[in-house]
DNA sequence: AAATAATGTATGTTATAATGTACGAAACGA
DNA sequence: TCGTTTCGTACATTATAACATACATTATTT
């Protein structure tokens, strides 16, 4: 995920050109000093909440132009650019491929779990569900006090906004896909 | 107008109290520390746009959601209140009864000028307009090379994406409204 | 070409956002 | 009643946003 940051910048820059204002202009308009202009459009900056209010005042326009990224048709995430989230001393490993971006209502990771591996998640917000997969291995998840276990090619989908645990019950390495959705 | 942050102070505190959150839990979902959580929701700080942001993803919620006014059905603005903004060494007033929210397009000002007070104004952006209507005295408006010359109960609307002077042409104190139409 | 103005960047200082730790109050169980 | 836990706030420290000033570079004018 690109920092927002950044986003601010290249989206601030490119209004300010397209007005053809200076950076003292909008410095004018805003009541923001223009070096501080300056640095949010470089991405030297994040800056504050009554900052951000002030310019997008000052240039009529909404909070939102200003921080709205627009999502290219196609992305490409490469294993390698995915940093690793590591959980129960590592033996529990999280790849956000698709982190939660708020104009989707979910969010998809790739998990990996060692032999004896283990999470026990809390409950997430009401109506939260999980859509698991499994790719390589063996799962046990617990949920309701239920048990399920899962085997390469199985897959399920249950309500999260309770108590659950996800357990390697297998020998070998486990694999699998998680979809979260956020009912809004 | 309600300082922006002191609506995210609202906001976040409903959606944590809704969500039965503790402020150590949404520490650890979006990795702000719970202090600078408390302090938002007290409205003792403009947090940063990563703060923001941080929050925002680890609650699921999008940036809006904590940055939306829900506006009351009605609302008074007392004369009192307005704070005025002086112009031509206070010769020109503007009392900005309603400034700009990016939900509506346009502002309205009531402006007051003195005998042989004047403004010059930029050229704004492209497609905006200005409507005036003259309430007490005379007001001499020039734009496009072309001069109007409105008393008491007069009124114009003209394009002001080109520069344009204000100037009270009359003997008395001249008071008008002014409203700013800013195109999407 | 020299002078002037306009624009964006670099520098130093101040204000405050952000954090970690510690503390006090309320809720809970032994 | 006495720990024990949970929760929110107060305090001290660090990181950095925000500003004012000065500087370098490029247009524009004379």
């Amino acid at each position: 995920m690109e920092e927002i940051h950044l986003i601010l910048a290249r989206n601030l820059k490119a209004i300010r050109e397209k007005e053809k204002l200076s950076l003292e202009k909008v410095s004018q308009l805003s009541g923001v000093s223009k070096t501080m202009i300056g640095q949010i459009e470089r991405g030297e900056s994040s800056p504050t909440l009554t900052t951000i209010w002030k310019i997008a005042n000052g240039l009529k326009i909404s909070f939102t132009t200003l921080i709205n990224n627009p999502q290219p048709d196609t992305k490409v995430i490469l294993r390698d650019e995915v940093q690793v989230l590591p959980e129960d001393n590592g033996k529990y490993r999280v790849y956000p491929y698709f982190p939660f971006q708020d104009d989707c209502r979910f969010e998809m990771y790739t998990v990996e779990i060692d032999k004896d591996g283990k999470l026990k998640a809390d409950a997430h917000r009401e109506g939260t569900e999980e859509f698991i997969t499994v790719f390589e291995g063996e799962l046990t998840i617990c949920v309701n006090d239920s048990e399920y276990c899962l085997k390469k090619g199985d897959a399920i989908r249950f309500k999260a906004d309770r108590p659950h645990t996800y357990f390697n019950s297998g020998e070998t390495l486990t694999k699998l896909s998680m979809t979260i959705y956020y009912p809004s």
